[in-house]
This record gives C-alpha cells, sequence and structure tokens, in this order.
RNA sequence: GGUCGCGUAGCUCAGUUGGAUAGAGCAUCUGCCUUCUAAGCAGACGGUCACAGGUUCGAAUCCUGUCGCGAUCACCA
C-alpha cells in the first residue's frame, strides 16, 4: 500500500534524525478489530536498533506522524504496538482512487508468459470428483495468474491411447451389439466408461475361473484371457491396424464429445490439447541423445534409467527394454515440445500430489539435459478427494461423477430457491440459468476455498452447504447490491469533497484496498483458497455494513451517496474475485 | 523400512515473511423481517493449536524427536 511507503520513509527519517539508526523496514499490520486504528506498526523489532522502552518508542513516533503527515490524525499504543488512525481524507482520497482505476486490483499485463497443465483425462471413462477439483483448480490458477500481469496459455495431455482405452474398446466389441450414443442416447464418455466397467467384471469372473481350475492368482490376473485379447488389441492398435485405428477413433470422438459437454458446464476450457498418442514418441530421441551424453545409462537388457542417487532420489527407468516408452519419457517430450510451441517462461503442473515424486524427477531429469527453464517448472501438487469410504475407485463403482454432482448440485439450488420463493418475474429459462449458477457456484466454492495442497473430505450424504461461508451466500450479497444499485440515480454517482467516515466504511475501504495485493499473494501461492477467503471477509464486512447502516434511506445526502458508491465497488470486487475462481454472480436471486 | 505431506473448537476450514486475548462457518442456544432481498444480521456456547523438548523480548507458525493419518518408492499412467 502507498501509505505505508510513505509512513515508512518518514518514520526512517525521524529515526535517522533522533537516534542515529538507519532502519528502512518496518513491520506492519493491521490493526486488529478490538483496538482503535487502521494500521498498525510492530515496535518490537525496533528494539534491536534502538535500546528503549517500546511504549515510549512508539509514543514518540506516533506523535512524530500526527505532527508530519496530515492523513494521519491520531495514534494509541498498547504494549508495543502503535496503533495508527488515519483521517478523513485519507479514506475519501483512497476509495476515489478505486473507483477511477479499470479493473482495480487487476494487474497490468507483462511480458511473462506461463503454461497451466490441467485437467489432462484418460479417455477410457467420464469424469469424477478428482477431475472436478484439478479442472476447477487449474482453471483458476489459470485466471489468477493472468490477473497477476502474466500471459497464460492453458493446456492438457489427452491420455488417449494404451491398455485402459483397449480394455473399453473391446468390451464394446465383444458386448456392444453395436450400442452408440445416438442409439442409447447416453453420454459418450458415459457409454465407454459403461464398458470399462463390463471389462473389469468380466475379467474378474475369469480370473475366478481360473483360479477354480488351480491356478494361483498372479497367473491367473496374467493369462486372463480377455486381459490378453486387450494386450493383443493395444499391440495391433501400435502396428496401425485399420480395423483397431478405426475404432479408437470412433470410441474416442465419443468420449471427446462427451468431455466437452462436461466441460462446457463446468465452465472451464484450454487454449491447446495435446494427445498422448500424437507425443508419446517425442521423448525416445532426447533420451538417446542424453544416452551418448552420459546422462542415462543403460542396463544389460537394454533398458534405459537415470541414477538419481546422488540427490538422495532412486534409479528410475526412462526406456523399457522393448524400446517403448513409459510416462517420463512422454512427459519429458511434451514438456520440450511445449517449450518450443510457446516459448514459455514457466509451466504449471496441475496434477495430484501421488505424482509428488514422478515430477521432482521429471525437473530434475530436464535439469540435468541442461534445459535451463527446468527450474521454472512447477508441480502444483493437490491433495486427493477422498469419500467417506475411502479412495474413489472408478471400476468399483464407488467414484462420484461429475455430470451427476453438478446435477445434484442444480437441483438443490432449485429446490432452495423455490421454497424461498423470491423469484418471481423470472421466466423458465432465467430460473434454469440462475439454479446453474448458484449451484455451480456452491460446488466450486466448495471445492476452491480450501488450500489446494490438503486433502478434501467428501461426504455425498451431507449435500454442500448453502449458507455461511458457501459460495451463495456472497453471490447472494451480490445480488442484494444489485438491486440497490437499481434504484440509486445518476446523481448518486458524483463524488464528494469531503466525508465523515462511519468504522464500518472504513473497514470496507480498508478491504478493497487489499484487493490488489491478494491477488498477488494468490498467484504467488497458486491458491485460489486465498482469492475464496478474502472475498468471505469482504462480504462478511459487507453484511454487516448493509444490516446495520441504511444505505438509500441515510439521514444525510452524502451519506447515502458514498454508501451507494461504496457498495457498487463492493460488488465490482465480488464479481471480479469471482470471476478468478470460475464463478458467475446472479443480479437476483 | 526410505522419502514427502498433513495433524488448529463436536464437524468443515482461516490464521502470508514468527507479533496483541488463536478466528470464521456448520451444529446447539438467544434475540432481530409494516424499513434497501432473513441464502442475512447481532449475540451465547465451544481450544492443552497431536505430544515432548529447543531457538527468542515473543512460537499454531522456525528447529529436533515421538505418536497418528495419507501418499509414494512399478519395464502402470
Amino acid at each position: 500500500m502507498q501509505i505505508q511507503l510513505e509512513l515508512s520513509q518518514l518514520i526512517s527519517e525521524y529515526l535517522a534524525k533522533k537516534y542515529e539508526v538507519e532502519v528502512n523496514d518496518f513491520e506492519f499490520q493491521s490493526t486488529r478489530k478490538e483496538f482503535e486504528g487502521d494500521l498498525t506498526l510492530v515496535v518490537f523489532p525496533l528494539l534491536r536498533h534502538i535500546k528503549t522502552n517500546p511504549v515510549q518508542l512508539g509514543q514518540l513516533i506516533g506523535e512524530f506522524l500526527v505532527d508530519n503527515n496530515s492523513l494521519v490524525s491520531d495514534f494509541n499504543v498498547v504494549k508495543g504496538f502503535l496503533n495508527i488512525v488515519f483521517s478523513d481524507a485519507y479514506f475519501l482520497t483512497a476509495f476515489q482512487a478505486i473507483q477511477k482505476a479499470q479493473n482495480f486490483g487487476i494487474a497490468t499485463p507483462n511480458e511473462e508468459s506461463i503454461l497451466v497443465e490441467y485437467s489432462s483425462p484418460n479417455t477410457n471413462k467420464p469424469l469424477h470428483l478428482g477431475h472436478v477439483r484439478n479442472n476447477l483448480l487449474g482453471y483458476s490458477v489459470a485466471e489468477i495468474l493472468k490477473a497477476s500481469g502474466k500471459k497464460v496459455i492453458k493446456t492438457q495431455i489427452i491420455n488417449d491411447r494404451g491398455i485402459h482405452i483397449c480394455k473399453s474398446m473391446l468390451a464394446w466389441k465383444k458386448f456392444g451389439k453395436g450400442e452408440t450414443p445416438t442409439s442409447s442416447g447416453k453420454k459418450g464418455d458415459q457409454l465407454v466408461g459403461d464398458y470399462y466397467v463390463k471389462f473389469d467384471q468380466v475379467y474378474k469372473e475369469e480370473v475366478n475361473l481360473l483360479i477354480e481350475k488351480g491356478h494361483s492368482e498372479e497367473l491367473a490376473k496374467k493369462e486372463a484371457p480377455i486381459l490378453i485379447e486387450a494386450q493383443q488389441m493395444l499391440k495391433k492398435w501400435e502396428e496401425g491396424s485399420p480395423e483397431i485405428i478405426e475404432l479408437w477413433k470412433t470410441m474416442n470422438q465419443w468420449v471427446y464429445d462427451g468431455f466437452e459437454a462436461t466441460y462446457a458446464t463446468m465452465g472451464v476450457d484450454f487454449d491447446k490439447n495435446y494427445y498422448e498418442s500424437d507425443t508419446y514418441l517425442l521423448g525416445k530421441d532426447v533420451v538417446k541423445k542424453g544416452l551418448d551424453e552420459g546422462v542415462f545409462f543403460k542396463k544389460e537388457d537394454g533398458s534405459v534409467w537415470i541414477d538419481l542417487t546422488e540427490e538422495g532420489l532412486d534409479e528410475k527407468i526412462v526406456l523399457r527394454a522393448d524400446g517403448t516408452a513409459v510416462y517420463m519419457t512422454q512427459d519429458i517430450g511434451t514438456a520440450i515440445q511445449r517449450m518450443e510451441d510457446f516459448k514459455a517462461n514457466g509451466m504449471v503442473y496441475t496434477v495430484g500430489n501421488e505424482q509428488d515424486y514422478h515430477f521432482k524427477v521429471l525437473f530434475l531429469i530436464l535439469k540435468k539435459l541442461g534445459f535451463s527453464w527446468a527450474e521454472k517448472l512447477y508441480h502444483l501438487s493437490y491433495g486427493m478427494v477422498d469419500l467417506p469410504s475411502g479412495k474413489m475407485k472408478s471400476r468399483e463403482g464407488t467414484v462420484v461423477d461429475a455430470d451427476a454432482l453438478m446435477n445434484e448440485m442444480y437441483a438443490t439450488a432449485k429446490a432452495i430457491s423455490e421454497d424461498l420463493g423470491k423469484l418471481d418475474g423470472f421466466s423458465e429459462k432465467e430460473k434454469i440459468e440462475l439454479y446453474k449458477v448458484i449451484g455451480l457456484g456452491a460446488l466450486k466454492y466448495y471445492i476452491l476455498k480450501v488450500d489446494p495442497k490438503k486433502r478434501i473430505l467428501f461426504n455425498p450424504e451431507e449435500s454442500v452447504d448453502f449458507q455461511g461461508n458457501t459460495g451463495p451466500f456472497i453471490q447472494y450479497t451480490y445480488a442484494r447490491i444489485q438491486s440497490i444499485l437499481a434504484k440509486a440515480t445518476e446523481e448518486h454517482q458524483a463524488s464528494l469533497i469531503s466525508y465523515k467516515f462511519e468504522l464500518k466504511e472504513k473497514d470496507l475501504i480498508k478491504l478493497l484496498l487489499q484487493y490488489p495485493s491478494v491477488i498477488q499473494q494468490a498467484a504467488q501461492q497458486y491458491s485460489p483458497a486465498v482469492i475464496a477467503n478474502y472475498t468471505y471477509d469482504l462480504v462478511k464486512s459487507f453484511n454487516s455494513f448493509y444490516q446495520n447502516l441504511s444505505i438509500l434511506g441515510a439521514e444525510k445526502n452524502d451519506q447515502i451517496k458514498l454508501r451507494i458508491q461504496l457498495s457498487k465497488e463492493v460488488a465490482n470486487c465480488i464479481q471480479s474475485a469471482f470471476c478468478l475462481l470460475g464463478i458467475k454472480v446472479p443480479n437476483q436471486m
């Protein structure tokens, strides 16, 4: 904040003159609610430079500030804390600066660019709650980075090949009887996912049968006929069998259509997609080159490894004995490809914390291969979403499906809205749109308000709240402000020359002033939770203001004006912050 | 077993580089709708910040150890 710099300078001059010490760094914090004041200087750290009584020193500095800066109107000292009180003129000027700013809080774009990867699904089953967290996080972090001034490219890598998709394909071929999304009316990703589950059922039956016939479990799991068939299918795919490729393209397209619908509902998007079937060979050349340079070494069986024992890690395979690529190989290739495509200054991988080790190794390998940008890669590692029953397993049907979840949120929003009955005058279409905004808002806020690195326990039995620290609560506040603004007139927008502020008005201005640094902090920490918690504080503070002071019915004309204008800025800030979370705000609810 | 992460109110979570008497929501209880939308406001209740040491003017925050929970250590992705 501007004022902090100004005061720092002043205090610095004072200390130099009075005590002949040079101090430039001061510790400020916002004054706690139970004390009078707007900004607090912590005096203790100064005692390192000046041996004196902290209360006395605080007193002296306070007096000096009041005498030498017109914006400081008063002060008090409690223990080692100097609470500074700002004048009404300060608050008015600060508030008008907020009003004048275009997109207050949003930094002007700089040259730095960054890729943000998120989602990156497999194409054999629909998206579930885990993907939802990934998508919401990735999207929001991308928006936050943009708001902090960076140029952002949203991307994903689609895992469209491999044994998993062959399993769905095989089961469909065997049992599908030509079922298509059109013929069954199912979403494509759901349909393909059903066959993935079907495969697993048949597979398990076959394994049990083999065990009954006397096979060991281990052997049975390897020799189940349907698994062998799937592996043969994968081989045929890699050989380019036209029939298999045709089926693969068809079923993948079903899935893409399904994903697209889910993404659209969720409100996330991408600037560039990468497909594993395009990139899985990319890393091989790099590995070969690295082998020549001695970064990697070859074992007797022909597999290629990197030795990371010096870094405290293990040996890690980067190429199979048969020469085919592993996950790591492909990720090395993809990273290089992306940096060539976009010449970005950095890259963020939104991937769950179960892959912490993988990314540690990946970044290390890229560094060892000599890519200077390897240091600019960041693994946005987030905690798993667990159910009360434990981990979600798609094959066992214990997943919370993304589409179903969003539908439930919609239904809850609808039920609550109808119960409250405030939507007279809404058309059916408008109502549907509103329920979506509220339902999704509840879900998104619920997930994003939690620190990304913490795991989330999601209990489907207890539905997501719509009261208290929730998305709908914040949306509701926004809607209430809009209702007031609709009643305001042109003359209410006239700016004031002077004003006597109430405490609750000052609180709001102080909070608004924090918004720019909140965005920067959220960007630095890659954390939408920072934005969510800030928005909640702002809204709580506004509701207290709204409920305790009259806006349109204020005594003085100036009060009406200022309160309307202040409400407007709060609404703008809510909208701006929620936009960073990917949440829409309604004008009425 | 090695490595990494987490442990704050009954439940879900804040607590930014160490700062004042650790804060919200839900749940429970008490008030407030003839006045700008009660999805709200005002208040009550609720804490050994997992435990034990250490660093210092000061520790939920930093260090060490212990316990508990989770992830990971695949020629799976």
